[in-house]
Order: structure tokens, then C-alpha cells, then sequence
DNA sequence: CATTTAAGAAACCATTCGGTTGCAAATATA
DNA sequence: TATATTTGCAACCGAATGGTTTCTTAAATG
């Protein structure tokens, strides 16, 4: 099974995983509190970031602790520069207004 | 169908094509000239990528020229904005340290 | 030592996804 | 006008996805 972390990302739940343990470490129940599903499914959750190494586990007794790998969401912060540099120059800024105002006119 | 643009860029057919028509408006013929993919493929994402305002049409005869609506990439940037804090943060680079000490540890 | 708790693994299910094939509509060309 | 080209749309198919249920393992607790 092909991962990597845009499909990671596609999913609302894992993305709020992703950003409910972006400060602190915590474990699958806790995590699966914030939200209308299922441990098991957080849990399926967790190993597919896992597996993309979005996440990290460091097991403490019976508890297993999930904290976010930040550099990882780099990749997709790499990916977005070639954007970054069309949506930043003055070029596009002039598009958009002439859009803009198409819109005003109809 | 709900669609959102994370949704939209999870697929590797969809980013490619998003880079490719970044710079210059395209046709779905020209489009998939690029991949080893049908015309029809394509369509569908292109179609996908519409309903997420992240491309936009602009008939021309018979032709349909596709382009991106590069500000929607922005989103994307919004959403990194909250881990960009951290890991620009100086305690995470040392967190990245400690953790490439424990790797060679092992 | 028996019970409870935390968590992963496997099996199953309905839905979605990406792709292909076939078809219809609209425009260009001879 | 007849034909070719460009494109979108609908139907279909196999694979993947997200979720639930059930089971097992391992650690904590009484």
C-alpha cells in the first residue's frame, strides 16, 4: 500500500488528529474523545500517520503516546513553494482584481 | 459529494496536473499528452478539480482551457501556518537533534 | 491470581475512487 | 452538408477507504 502524506492529509479526522496532537503527546482514548467515532478507528488512523511517519509513538506501560513529527509537514510546505511564488507576485494580484471586477459587472 | 482541496491534491495525477497548468492555461488533450492516462481520466479530474475551485475554464471554440486558480493554494498554506510556528520554533530543532542522537544510539 | 484497562490486529461491510469504455453534443473542416 | 475533432457525461468494474465488531495481548489494579 503507496502512502505518502497529501493522502495522509485528505482525510478531516486525521487531520485533526494531526493538529490535536501537534503540542502535546497523547494516547489513542484520549485522543478518540474528541471525536463521534470509534477507538478502532482512531487507532487505524494513527497507523496510517505512523506509517507515513507523521507521528511518532513512545510507549509508556499500557500506553502507547502520539505526538506529531513537524518537520514532516515540511514536505508539504516544499511542495506549496512553486505556488507561493505565482500567488506572490504582482502579476496575480492584477488577476485577481480583473476577476474581481468580471464579477462586479455580472 | 463533498470535496475539499485536500482532498483534491491527495491524488498524484491531480498535483502533477496542477503543476503542469501552474504557468499556462491547457487543454485536456494537451493535458493528458502528459500522462499515460485516458483523455477521459483526466477529464474526471479535471472535473474534481473544478468542483474545488482549484482550476477554472475558459471555453475558447471547441477547446476548453484549464488553468489554476492559484490563490486556492493558499489554503493549504493556512492550514501549515500552525505547525510552521513550531517547527521554525528553536525547541523543535533541538527536539530533532535529541531524536537523531537516539537513532544512532540504536 | 482474577479483573480491568489500553491498545493493536483481523474480518467484514458499505461507500468511494480511479480508470476504462461507449456515447452524445458542439464546433471546426473538407 | 458530411466528416473529423474536442469534450463532457453515464455506466460499469476492481481496488481502496473508513468504519464497526470481535478477538488477543499486555500492563495495571484489586
Amino acid at each position: 500500500m503507496r502512502r505518502d502524506i497529501f493522502q495522509a492529509i485528505a482525510d478531516p479526522t486525521r487531520r485533526a488528529i494531526i493538529t490535536l496532537i501537534a503540542l502535546q503527546a497523547m494516547t489513542p482514548n484520549a485522543i478518540a474523545d474528541n471525536f463521534n467515532t470509534t477507538r478502532q478507528s482512531v487507532s487505524k488512523h494513527l497507523r496510517i500517520l505512523t506509517e507515513c511517519e507523521i507521528v511518532k509513538q513512545e510507549q509508556q506501560g499500557r500506553e502507547i503516546y502520539y505526538s506529531l513529527q513537524v518537520q514532516k509537514m515540511k514536505e508539504i510546505d516544499i511542495w506549496l513553494e512553486q505556488f507561493r511564488k505565482i500567488w506572490e507576485s504582482r502579476f496575480n494580484q492584477l488577476d485577481t482584481v480583473l476577476s474581481t471586477i468580471k464579477k462586479q459587472k455580472k
